[in-house]
DNA sequence: GTTACAAGTAAGTATTCACTTACTAAGTGA
DNA sequence: TCACTTAGTAAGTGAATACTTACTTGTAAC
């Protein structure tokens, strides 16, 4: 038989089922659980649909391990407990925090679909997912927030709804952009959208004796007129 | 036969096409397009299934005229035409509206959870229903917003991006609470929360020389000292 | 009452779904 | 070289899917 010397007729089980995971992770991010086929994933994957049922006993479990693995690898909020640096000025702390969370979730927006679908589904994991991927990162947030104001240099506000506040900005602008296709219409500079979340927020926050030092315009806000023609559409209109 | 006089064995046509609508409507809010099977909405219905396709050529057409149908019964941007009244206070404007916001999303999910399912899933139409539905409501906002930097009154931050924040704190809270379970763990009083979010995004968004007449607090934000023992948790928490 | 048409039904169809079974063959250690 | 484990396959399974067909019955106009 003259079969050419194929590159790799076998994987090992690990490296064929990290292979199954991959190919699963995109499909059901995609599409959803109940949108993917195992079919699908088997032909994407290039492999026969038993195979899969060798390493995984169901869909549902291979679901799980999809998602088990996404959070594990994400670990948002040891990123999140680097960034929130006390001795660091408030506008550039948070305007990093708000551009790495865009820059994240504009590269990859398998997280975010694999949040939301399995949220939707009602999925029995989904609640886990959200504890595990997005409670601590709250926490970690209010938690400095809380510090602020007992030092009396913000406002007093319930310090996990301020918190929610910003990542509601920030999380909510990219999923326009991101998932309900908003990059279509419009692209925003992410430099920019984050300076100007952040400096919105916290200058709601500080309180009225700080607030003076805010005035004379930090570092890279909406207020830079001598380079902007003249006010609004800092973001700029292209045609996709 | 002793057959009791049923209140009606037949139902007009549109009264039928009517009736079918609203249990699609209910299961594909709840489970998605994929999620839901025509023989469901037969038996929710109590129809034979053959008669969904009388009324309706194919399941497409009968999600597209669920999703048609709620579009036009929302017309939100109307509501907000109403509220954005130049002559009253912004601190009232805005609280009202995220308050209006809140309300109508704690009370009736479908219509998030059918926007959501279809742009996950790509339907086609997501799109249109994003524009229609989205993009009227933003456009109007920023419309608003524009008027109050002309005039000086805030400072010169690009409108649409500015209404997006406001839009992004107070639609990412209730979808964390209704969506995502969030209200399991915490319950969150809609008018001290839009209150203080609408307070936070205001405050960061007037101008220097106005941010005085802000000082001295308005009607309610989270600042009741006398009423709240100290500092944050003005969010109660509640085992569920 | 008869007619005509639309509402409603029972029992299908072909196809696809998740998952299984019975088997083959590649790699490995003795 | 042989035995043994295990990666991989071909060809299924029954149940569910969206949708159809051939037929029956309620109702309103004349």
């Amino acid at each position: 038989m003259l079969t050419v010397a194929t590159a790799q007729l076998r994987f090992s089980a690990a490296d064929r089922r990290e292979q199954i995971l991959n190919v699963a992770t995109r499909l059901f991010a995609r599409q959803g659980f109940q949108g993917t086929t195992t079919k699908q994933i088997s032909e994407r994957a290039k492999v026969n649909e038993a195979i899969i049922f060798r390493h995984f006993s169901s869909k549902d479990e291979l679901y799980w391990a999809v998602i088990e693995r996404k959070i594990n690898s994400a670990a948002p909020s040891e990123r999140l407990r680097e960034r929130l640096d006390p001795s660091m000025e408030d506008s550039e702390v948070f305007s990093r925090v708000a551009a790495e969370i865009l820059d994240r979730r504009a590269k990859d927006q398998t997280l975010s679909r694999l949040l939301l679908f399995s949220v939707l589904e009602n999925h029995r994991l989904s609640h886990r997912f959200f504890r595990t991927y997005a409670a601590r990162y709250y926490e970690l947030l209010a938690e400095f927030i809380r510090q602020r104001i007992s030092d009396g240099r913000y406002r007093e506000v319930d310090p996990l709804l301020a918190a929610r506040g910003f990542l509601g900005m920030v999380i909510y602008h990219s999923w326009v952009q991101e998932l309900f296709g908003g990059k279509r219409y419009q692209k925003f500079d992410v430099q920019q959208v984050s300076r100007t979340l952040a400096d919105i927020w916290l200058r709601g926050m500080v309180a009225a004796t700080e607030a003076a030092s805010l005035q004379p315009t930090k570092s890279g806000n909406g207020n830079h007129r001598n380079h902007r023609r003249k006010q609004e559409n800092a973001s700029r209109i292209q045609s996709s």
